[in-house]
DNA sequence: GTAATTTTAAAACGTTCGTTTAAAAAGGGT
DNA sequence: ACCCTTTTTAAACGAACGTTTTAAAATTAC
């Protein structure tokens, strides 16, 4: 079943960089093929067609980030003492440095995935995250609500997707980011400490008090 | 010189809607001058090529917003009292609803161009922008700086592309938001109602106390 | 060792893409 | 009316795409 390496891993390995890199439309198969350096039908003889290889790649990683994420939730849930918001968006560090381990700038490419899949008409992605981890979701949104139980649900909604906006974009761009924060202040981070920096403004904008809100 | 209405903007306004909604690798020319009624071949005939096109739809939007977004900020920092970041941000307001009025769903549409120029490989987009609207620009952290003297400029910066990617993220998929919302909580809201709705998020957090931060 | 199955390989399929060409149509100036 | 420029049109170009086909090679099972 496995000779070298994995034909189909390495179509994976490939596809994820490359689709990250260049987006899905602009990421052909023999680009990704020839990357892998295998021949060009065995995408659809491994995974059927494109779009199914898309779906393998994402779902690679969330198969990794989810459990783990779920962990260090739950056992936030679990314990008896109110966590800070901080210790809530903090619970997602190991998750998204494990992916790191699993391929070089996982975390990254994970989070570039993740934007794409929310730009690229690729709505059925959003589909299959909230169906397949629904429990991981909900699991975040009550470790936000214990630590801050003033939020209202649909106020917890929009500022989640604000949250989400900040971490994709931001994660999306790192390498840009990264390069400029080099040049002009001389300033050597790397993607942990770029995930370390954003957290505090993610938990700030979370806790935004709602003195200013019209409806 | 002019006719109906001239095929240039016919192709204008069918193609910044159909790259908003499917990007711009997955909007073929074909289908904008079906949707603009006009000959295939008009593209290249007015605009040269399809990269070019790309460049004459953001431009358009941002030769009108970037003047009216600085009038703002000059204003506001003309005044002798300190605005709070909310005056800073409200400060977009008005500009990006003057988008609305140009075309359907301008603000929208501006606001996924932005995004995907940050996204779509056109980095050559970014760079247009800071040397066209470096000015701009630099109000925009003037603004900033003169609302919370206590920044350095270093975490303006990273702040700053924080609040871009929670903007962008926000109304790029704010049709997707606002149908759930609508579905979910029979939570009505227009694309004023968001914008209003994620500025005291963007406000807080540009904000945050730096007590946790590391490096 | 041989047969059955799985995987790889090269080539071609039909489609769609951005662009170019060349001629027709429309417009403007005198 | 005429010429000259601008614009529109239909057709075709070559290239690149995802996918399929067919056969060879490799692997597994007995």
């Amino acid at each position: 079943m496995v000779s070298k390496l994995d034909t189909k891993t390495r179509i994976l390995d490939a596809a994820e960089s490359l689709f990250a890199e260049h987006g899905f439309s602009d990421t052909s198969l023999r680009l990704i093929t020839t990357r892998a350096s295998v021949n060009l039908a065995s995408v659809n003889y491994h995974f059927g067609s494109k779009k199914e290889l898309i779906q393998a790649v994402i779902a690679r990683h969330l198969e990794l980030f989810m459990p783990l994420l779920n962990e260090k939730l739950t056992a936030l849930c679990a314990q008896a003492e109110k966590p800070s918001l901080l210790d809530v968006f903090n619970s997602f560090v190991d998750p998204l440095l494990a992916l790191e381990k699993q391929s070089k700038n996982g975390t990254v490419i994970f989070m570039q995935l993740l934007g794409r899949s929310y730009t690229d008409e690729q709505g059925h992605l959003r589909w299959y995250t909230t169906t397949h981890y629904g429990e991981v979701l909900a699991n975040i949104t009550k470790a936000l609500l214990k630590a801050n139980p003033t939020l209202s649900s649909q106020e917890l909604f929009w500022r989640l997707h604000f949250t989400l906006g900040t971490a994709v974009f931001t994660m999306s761009s790192s390498g840009a980011l990264m390069d400029i924060a080099k040049t002009d202040f001389n300033q050597d981070i790397d993607v942990e400490g770029l995930i370390r920096k954003v957290i505090p403004y993610l938990a700030s904008g979370m806790d935004t008090s709602t003195e200013t809100t019209s409806m």
